[in-house]
RNA sequence: GGGGCCGUAGUUCAGAUGGUGUAGAACGCUGGCCUGUCACGUCAGAGGUCGCGGGUUCAAGUCCCGUCGGCCCCGCCA
């Protein structure tokens, strides 16, 4: 057994990382874990690991024969206290590939503070672990560097954040967690209560109602970087907790919360990543969006734009486009420059991918040789196909893909096929960062499973004005004065202006059917609130941990999150859920009916 | 709720069509040697309930059914 030292009146001086040249000549005290030890009977080498880098220490029986006898014994991630002498390494013994590889420490005294077993995976970023492995024991993963990396880069940008903030007026606002569960949005997380038997709390899904009532309290300009809850499935860029940076600002119009969050995104980029990226962003209607991108996310790094072909095939022989026009559908196309390269096994995969978007089919034309190859080529009239050459720019080499359905069908197809082909044909640029807006999404959607219409962003957002007379009637005209901010083709934050008015309020929960009481019940709060001076208001919401994984170039948002969860909502860390005890229910009046 | 991929040594993986070795490799780990290594070198060695439970078969890591776990996606996510 290894007898352990105590760290006594140890001070550490330096971290491992930071040591240079100039540092030569100094005596030092420095601690960590160990990275590596290169034991040559005589010398001994350990590379030393703290959370800024690895510093190599020498044990030499020359400068001291306790320390070096001691050192035999080391282990990887074993916990050093070390004292010694920093020294230019010698001629020709440099490490360029570490920062400090021109010099080392000559270890006069050693501490040992801590043994460790073997860990499941070496502390390397090169090593490729499972995900179960490194969420189990997420404390060694954090360890290595990529993972370390992001974790300080998300406190810089927590600290960026906070300043733009408050340099610019803004008050940071605590609101709580133990809230209210409301009806519409996302599945709450709830939370019993015991001292109020059968009631239950919800953890807030946002902070929505709450930020808008500090605009009643005349809190004026709004922010916090705070967890937000929501009880759904969970995916590559989706946990069941996540952070949002939270603003909301009075007296102000959809151009002011725009640009204050482009000053931010702007300034967040700069700062902590050192990327350029210039203002304002492009801004697309919703309408313009769908039409283009057939998405309300477009990645703009590349262009495959979709182009509406509706009216060449309106009466077309070809009968599964004709039709589709005669029911009102769409027909759409992308043009793949180059994409005649492409094999009938990769053209089957992608009628494979788009079918899980709900197509029927995936039709497409090859142009070679000024020819048309195509199962359906038969079918088009020569000035179909001249229509069709010029609409779309043919080209030799190209390949077009056709989707034709219900416009929510073909655009969702094509929107996401537009993205894989980019993705296999290599046309994204993957160092760009592309920022846009997508504004004036339609207020309401209507559900047919629930047989009623709902809000496409929440109850509060407020109609464009000059719409509101349609909203009784034909809701489906109405929009709101919403936007997303897209980057890189991945949603990173939304917001709206909000309504202000009872009025206006009371006629968008008439709409989606929630009743007078249910309205009082629910959102009576709010409703009185506005009652007394509300001042019209509006902010946005960023997913600060998405906006992280693509800063950090991550694939996933759990790289970006110390513990994540899995794909079951777990946290293998800590083996949360759990079972609890009967006595713990007992006090929250809590019976449990499992099957 | 649905579709796909995966589970073999501490780790990452290989083990066609079921059967000639004691289920292999690399890294890691343990012990010896080594005074300039930095992916140290070198010699020797240990390490496996093939996720779990059934079934088919003379015979299952391999085939079938179920189950647990991980990842990706659809639905869901105002």
């Amino acid at each position: 057994m290894v007898k352990l030292d105590i760290i006594g009146d140890w001070q550490r001086t330096h971290y491992c990382g930071e040591l240079t040249q100039s540092h030569t000549g100094q005596e030092v005290t420095l601690m960590g874990w160990v990275q590596r030890r290169r034991d040559h009977g005589g010398v001994i080498f350990v590379d030393l690991r703290d959370r800024t880098g690895i510093v190599q220490i020498v044990f030499n029986p020359e400068i001291s024969v306790d320390a070096h006898k001691k050192a035999h014994a080391l282990r990887s991630e074993w916990v050093l206290a070390v004292k010694g002498k920093v020294y230019r390494r010698p001629e020709g013994m440099e490490n360029p590939k570490i920062s400090t590889g021109y010099i080392e420490v000559m270890v006069s005294e050693l501490k040992i503070l801590n043994t460790s077993i073997q860990p499941p995976f070496l502390i390397e970023d090169s090593i490729d672990v499972g995900e179960p492995i490194r969420l189990s024991y997420r404390y060694l993963d954090l360890r290595r560097p990529r993972l370390l990396k992001n974790i300080i880069k998300r406190h810089l940008a927590t600290q960026a954040v906070r300043q733009y903030f408050s340099s610019h007026g803004f008050i940071e606002v605590e609101t709580p967690f133990l809230a209210k569960s409301t009806p519409e949005g996302a599945r709450d997380f709830l939370v019993p209560s015991r001292l109020n038997p059968g009631k239950f709390y919800a953890l807030p899904q946002s902070p929505q109602l709450f930020k808008q009532l500090l605009m009643v309290a005349g809190i004026d300009r709004y922010f916090q970087i705070v967890r937000c809850f929501r009880d759904e499935d969970l995916r590559a860029d989706r946990q069941p907790e996540f952070t949002q940076i939270d603003l909301e600002m009075s007296f102000v119009t959809e151009e002011d919360i725009i640009a204050v969050s482009e000053g931010l995104m702007k300034e967040l980029c700069k700062e902590v990543f050192d990327i350029e990226v210039s203002i304002p962003f492009p801004s697309f209607s919703y309408e313009e969006a769908m039409a283009l991108y057939g998405s309300d996310r477009p990645d703009i790094r590349f262009d495959l734009k979709l182009k509406d072909l509706t009216e060449i095939f309106s009466d077309s022989n070809f009968k599964v486009f004709s039709e589709t026009v005669k029911e009102g559908g769409l027909i759409k196309a992308i043009n793949v420059k180059g994409g005649a390269s492409l094999s009938r096994k990769e053209i089957d995969e992608l009628t494979r991918f788009v079918m899980q978007f709900g197509a029927k089919g995936l039709a497409w034309i090859k142009v070679k040789g000024g020819n048309f190859h195509s199962p359906i080529s038969k079918f088009l009239s020569l000035g179909e196909k001249e229509a069709l050459r010029k609409a779309l720019n043919l080209e030799d080499g190209d390949l077009v893909f056709f989707s034709a359905d219900t416009p929510e069908v073909v655009h969702n197809c094509l929107g996401n096929l537009r993205v894989e082909i980019a993705k296999r044909m290599r046309l994204i640029h993957e160092d760009r960062f592309c920022f846009c807006w997508i504004r004036h999404f339609p207020m309401f959607e209507y559900d047919s499973a629930e047989g009623r219409w709902t809000t496409v962003h929440h109850p509060f957002t407020m109609p464009i004005e000059e719409e509101i007379s349609y909203l009784p009637d034909e809701p489906e005209r109405v929009h709101s004065h919403s936007y997303d901010i897209v980057l890189n083709g991945v949603e990173i934050g939304g917001g709206s202006i909000r309504i202000h008015r009872r009025d206006i309020q009371e006629m968008v929960f008439d709409i989606i059917q929630i009743g007078k009481e249910e309205a009082q019940e629910k959102f009576g709060f709010l409703l009185e609130a506005l009652d007394y001076g509300a001042p019209p208001h509006g902010g946005i919401a960023f997913g600060f941990d998405r906006l992280l994984m693509l800063l950090c170039g991550c694939g996933s948002i759990r790289d970006v999150i110390a513990f994540p969860k899995t794909q079951k909502a777990t946290c293998l860390t800590m083996d949360a859920p759990s079972k609890v005890e009967a006595q713990q229910l007992k006090e929250l009046s809590i019976k449990l009916d499992l099957k």
